[in-house]
Formats: C-alpha cells, sequence, structure tokens
RNA sequence: GGCCCCUUCGUCUAGCGGUCAGGACGCGGCCCUUUCACGGCUGAAACACGGGUUCGAUUCCCGUAGGGGUCACCA
C-alpha cells in the first residue's frame, strides 16, 4: 500500500512548533499590492491579484479554523481534507512508520566547504538521532568539474569530520540510464513532453520578455504536441508538464508551510537533447531509489524543491511508491561580511581548517552545530549529547555568520581537553626540525592551555627543541641587561649544585634565593625564561626547567649569564 | 525585475503574551599569578521601523525598510 504515507508516528518537531512555523507571515501580496497601487488600470494585474487574495484569505481562514498548536495535524481530518483539496501538501507524507533515511550529496567541485560540511552534519545528527541510516551521493553529472581529485578531498574531509557515510557513496553520473528510465516513463505516460525549441528560440524569448519587462517562464507550444507533428531526426529536450493551476506547499521542517502558486512552476527540462538528465531529474530519481525519507539541504534548494515535487508526483501517479520526501531547508552561512560566503571570508575547504589553521575536528563539529542550531545555553557539546539532542526544530531560519574568532575560542577547548599523546603527534608533524615525543608529550599538559591552534602550540614547544645558541626575539633580547645576565649567573650558581631537578625542587631554591636578594620572584624569572626559551612567554619557569633538563637548562641559562665583575 | 525566505547585543544564540530580555565569543575592568595563558568575578552591548490585536507585546497579525536565496539543455 504505497500510497498511504500518512505520518502515524510524532514527527520531528513538537506540534506546537508546528503551529508556529505554519503561521509564518507570506509576503506574497506584498508586490502584488505594491505593484497594483502603482499601476490600477491593467486589468490582467487586477485579476491576478484578486486571485491572490482569495487564496490568502482561504489561507487565513484555514489557520484559524485549524489551531495545530493543540492538535497534531494528521488527526485534523478537516484539515487533511481541505489540503488534499486545495493542491498538495508535504512533510506529512514519507517516513511513515519507516526508518529515517538522509543524505548528504555535495558536487565535487574543488574541496568540502564549510557550509557543505554543516549540511552533512545536520543529515548525520539526524539520522544518528532517529537511528536512521546517512548516505553520501557524489552528483558528478557535471563531468567537466567533477575531478579524481575534487572527490577523494570530499570524502577526507568528511572522514576527518567523522561524517561518513553508512554505505559506499553513490556516484550519481553512474546512474544516468535509470534516469532516462524515469525520463520515458514519464514521457510514456503523458507527463513529459519532448520539445523541439532551440536553445536560441528561448533565449530570444528570454529577451523578448526583458524588453517588454513581463517575467519569463516557458510555455512550449510541443507541451501537447502529437507524435503526428514531431519533426524528424530533429534534437529535442524532455520537459515535465508541470501543473498549471492551483499551488503547490511544502510543510518544510526548518521554514514552516511555504507556498507557491504552480503558475510559477514552469516546464523545466528533465532529459538534455543529448540524452543525459538534468540534476533536477537525477536527485529525485536517486533520492528515491536510496529510500531517502528527509531531504536536508541549504535553502537555496527551497526554490528546486518545488520542481521536484512535480517530478515525484508523476512517477507517483503513475507507479505508487514515490511519496513526498520530508523537506528541510537550512538557511545558508555566510561570510563575518554578511555577504554569501567565498573564499576571501573563511569559506575554505575543511583541509585548510585543519592543514593551515590548525583546528581540531571536535572543535570544528562543535562549531558548526552550534552555527544555526542551538540547545538552551549548552556551548559546549560533544558528539553524543549532539545525537541526543539534535532536532530540525531547533535549526534557525536566518542566515547565520561565519566566526573564525569563536571557532579558535572553541578549538582552545579541545586542544585542552585533548589526549597528550596524540596531540605530541599532530604537532610533530607541524615542528621544523626533528622531536623528541616522549618530551614533547611530557610538555603537553603545559603547552597546551596556552595555545588555541595547532600552529600556536608547535610555536610554543619549538623552545624544547631549539639548538643552542638560541635565537632570541627581540623582547627577549632586551630583557637581558647587564644586570639581568649578572643575576643570571648567580642563579646558575644556585641551580648547579641542586640535588634534585624537579618542578618542586626548583621553585623552593629560586623561591628562596629571591628572598635572599631581596628580590621579587619576576625579576628572577624573566631573564631566566628569556635565557631558556629565546621569548618571554612560556610555560611556568620551574615547568620549563623540569622539561629541559639540568643539562640544557644550564647550558642555556651558562650561555647569556656575564658575572658583574666581567661586564 | 518576478517568486521565495529572513530580521533579539558587533557575532552565534535562548526566548514560545507579563523576564531586571538569559548564555557564549569578542571587547573593558578586577582577582589569581614569575610571563603568557587557563580559571573566577564583573562592566558596556540587542528585540530594524510603523501600525494593529490585547489589560499587557521581543513574542500574534498587517505593512515599510533592509538583508539573503532563486529564476539554465549548472549542480
Amino acid at each position: 500500500m504505497p500510497q498511504c504515507h500518512i505520518r502515524k508516528t510524532r514527527p520531528a518537531r513538537a506540534p506546537d512548533r508546528t503551529g508556529r512555523r505554519s503561521e509564518t507571515v507570506r509576503s506574497a501580496r506584498k508586490s502584488g499590492q505594491a505593484r497594483w497601487t502603482r499601476r490600477p488600470t491593467c486589468a490582467k494585474r487586477r485579476a491576478a491579484l484578486q486571485r491572490r487574495r482569495m487564496t490568502e484569505s482561504r489561507r487565513r481562514a484555514r489557520k484559524v479554523q485549524a489551531p495545530w498548536r493543540q492538535e497534531r495535524p494528521w488527526q485534523d481530518k478537516d484539515r487533511k481534507a481541505r489540503m488534499m483539496a486545495s493542491g498538495s501538501v508535504t512533510g506529512e507524507a514519507a517516513a511513515g512508520g519507516r526508518r529515517v533515511v538522509t543524505r548528504f550529496a555535495p558536487s565535487p567541485t574543488g574541496y568540502l566547504h564549510i557550509g557543505g560540511a554543516r549540511t552533512a552534519l545536520f543529515n548525520w545528527l539526524f539520522a544518528r538521532h532517529h537511528g536512521g541510516t546517512y548516505l553520501l551521493r557524489i552528483e558528478d553529472t557535471d563531468r567537466a568539474r567533477s575531478t579524481e581529485p575534487a572527490i577523494a578531498a570530499i570524502f577526507d574531509g568528511l572522514e576527518w569530520l567523522g561524517l561518513a557515510g553508512d554505505e559506499p557513496a553513490v556516484f550519481q553520473f553512474a546512474r544516468s540510464d535509470r534516469h532516462a528510465q524515469v525520463a520515458h516513463a514519464l514521457l510514456e505516460a503523458g507527463h513529459a513532453y519532448r520539445c523541439y525549441l532551440t536553445q536560441e528560440e528561448l533565449a530570444a524569448r528570454r529577451e523578448c520578455a526583458q524588453a517588454e519587462r513581463k517575467p519569463f517562464r516557458i510555455e512550449s507550444e510541443w507541451r501537447d504536441a502529437g507524435p503526428d507533428r514531431w519533426p524528424a531526426d530533429q534534437p529535442y529536450v524532455v520537459r515535465i508538464k508541470a501543473p498549471r493551476e492551483g499551488e503547490t506547499v511544502i510543510d518544510d521542517q526548518v521554514q514552516g508551510t511555504v507556498t507557491v502558486r504552480n503558475e510559477e512552476i514552469d516546464d523545466f527540462v528533465i532529459l538534455r537533447s543529448d540524452g543525459t538528465p538534468t540534476y533536477m531529474l537525477a536527485v529525485v530519481v536517486d533520492d528515491h531509489d536510496m529510500g531517502v525519507t528527509h531531504v536536508i539541504r541549504g535553502d537555496d534548494h527551497l526554490n528546486n524543491a518545488f520542481r521536484q515535487l512535480v517530478i515525484i508526483r508523476a512517477m507517483h501517479a503513475i507507479e505508487g511508491g514515490w511519496p513526498d520526501p520530508v523537506y528541510a531547508h537550512v538557511p545558508l552561512i555566510h561570510g563575518s561580511d554578511g555577504a554569501k560566503l567565498s573564499k576571501r571570508h573563511g569559506a575554505l575547504g575543511v583541509d585548510s581548517y585543519r592543514d593551515e589553521m590548525g583546528i581540531l575536528p571536535e572543535a570544528l563539529f562543535n562549531y558548526l552545530l552550534r552555527l544555526g542550531w542551538g540547545h538552551g545555553d549548552d556551548e559546549i557539546i560533544s558528539r553524543e549529547q549532539a545525537v541526543a539532542w539534535f532536532d530540525i526544530a531547533h535549526v534557525g531560519k536566518s542566515p547565520s555568520r561565519f566566526d573564525l574568532a569563536k571557532l579558535q575560542n572553541l578549538n582552545g577547548h579541545y586542544l585542552r581537553e585533548a589526549d597528550d599523546t596524540a596531540l605530541a603527534g599532530l604537532v610533530a608533524a607541524r615542528m621544523a626540525g626533528p622531536v623528541d615525543h616522549g618530551l614533547l608529550t611530557r610538555a603537553m599538559p603545559v603547552l597546551k592551555v596556552r595555545a588555541k591552534d595547532l600552529n600556536e602550540l608547535a610555536a610554543g614547544a619549538a623552545f624544547l627543541f631549539a639548538q643552542r645558541p638560541l635565537a632570541m626575539d627581540d623582547k627577549a633580547a632586551a630583557l637581558l641587561t647587564d644586570d639581568a645576565r649578572d643575576l643570571l649567573a648567580r642563579i646558575a650558581a644556585i641551580l648547579r649544585p641542586l640535588s634534585d631537578w624537579t618542578a618542586v625542587e626548583l621553585e623552593a631554591s629560586l623561591k628562596q634565593a629571591a628572598a635572599d636578594w631581596g628580590l621579587g620572584l619576576g625579576k628572577l624569572a624573566q631573564p631566566l625564561r628569556a635565557a631558556l626559551t629565546g621569548q618571554t612567554t612560556s610555560p611556568g619557569i620551574f615547568d620549563v626547567l623540569d622539561l629541559l633538563g639540568r643539562d640544557e637548562s644550564l647550558a642555556r641559562i651558562s650561555a647569556q649569564a656575564v658575572p658583574a665583575e666581567h661586564a
């Protein structure tokens, strides 16, 4: 009984949320009315406006009669009936009792960018939360733009974030026969037609419409042409027959109820003149064949959803078993200046965050999760918590900006939490010379608290493996005055006979020395730090001494020490 | 331009008719401290605007302004 797709289980979000979302203000009439006041003499416009007003008041009435804050929509028989009558509704179809299947479907045009990564994350999370399946599909039908390295980069990035698919990825290009098969089924059933319009003709019409300042919509005269009129040996595309009356409404899990008049949807191409499928056809067929129940993607696809639904419903009419998927169109991520994310403002591939910026996957995961989704006041959210808490209902409707500072802050947190051995391995790869892993690992606890990315961590660790004579930075050099050098000589004399070279022991004797000399500990610590690390910032000085060990420490101190009498 | 969507501190967000509008990043101050961090405390900082509905709107409705998306034989 494939026709029954009414959801029997509780929906992903609470009914009251549904209500609020569904009552979202639509601005459908805005422009229409504005135009009306400006151009009152156009009868055609007046008629159109009238139509729109009627649909609007009908909608309003529907809202009043259906207080779905309290009632579950699918229990409201009137509402359901109204919706059936008024056209169609998606959202309550699909997944009725079925296992959740989501998918991430990037096109391999270079790298996995940050917006795509978040889409993948939401799909993964949603599937995990519902105990469903998360699939991957590479949309490589654009042969010119799809390359092996690009595909590898996407898998690589996903894996790094822990978002690899549950099954081997589907490659769209390999399925073009199946896509064409569906197109032909549509053709045979009369839901699609051969269109012999050339691209030149189309371009001319488009221009013409533009000249008259009228909206352009393809209206092919081939829509109803029978085989008797088909020109022989002429190339043709296959266009879907989109409905021309009524409206289509999508009950989007993020955007709420979105309604589009069917006259806005044109007869788009599903099969090119060379027989290859278009994206619009391919997604629909693949999603169906892969059993995708929930389509979670960027809201730049919201308009496409209405087109895709045309195909889905036509196929459902032909063979059944093509339920509307549940849609969730997630707002896009913008750059720090609010404009569309571009390479300039951090729309880098996730590999850049990993390789160049030294970001940990946990940090990016957490950051991306919080970008557009919230769970009360929670900021630090683990993978497990994310799976337990994630829901579409709390995905925001407005686009968000990418904030590098916050990502780095989060990264600092996960750095501090990270395992020292693992971290040492990561840092070692970023160090110039050879490193002692044992030493690096021992130093990690005091190093990682003062870094917010792996590069800073590597920079902070550099002193451990520096060769003498130590390079001094400007501030450190300025610190090593004659007085300071004399002090270093005296410190060396105190330290050299020490039997126990431990942080505790060192601290005790240096504090004693400072007291004996009537100096603050800082007076000793800063020159010592400069001599030992070549810098003015480092972990605690006793830790540095301890880490470096007796011989290396004394050697570095002696290298800078000059007793006063010799100065 | 048509269509669609969005609008709470600079940024990410909580908020579901009555809150001192909460948290986080960033920014300022203080504490801790040998430096730098970490940590703790603390301060400045927001409901785009205009109309309704209501005893009462950040919250519901309408509009204005601004922002975004989309309009291919690209995906």
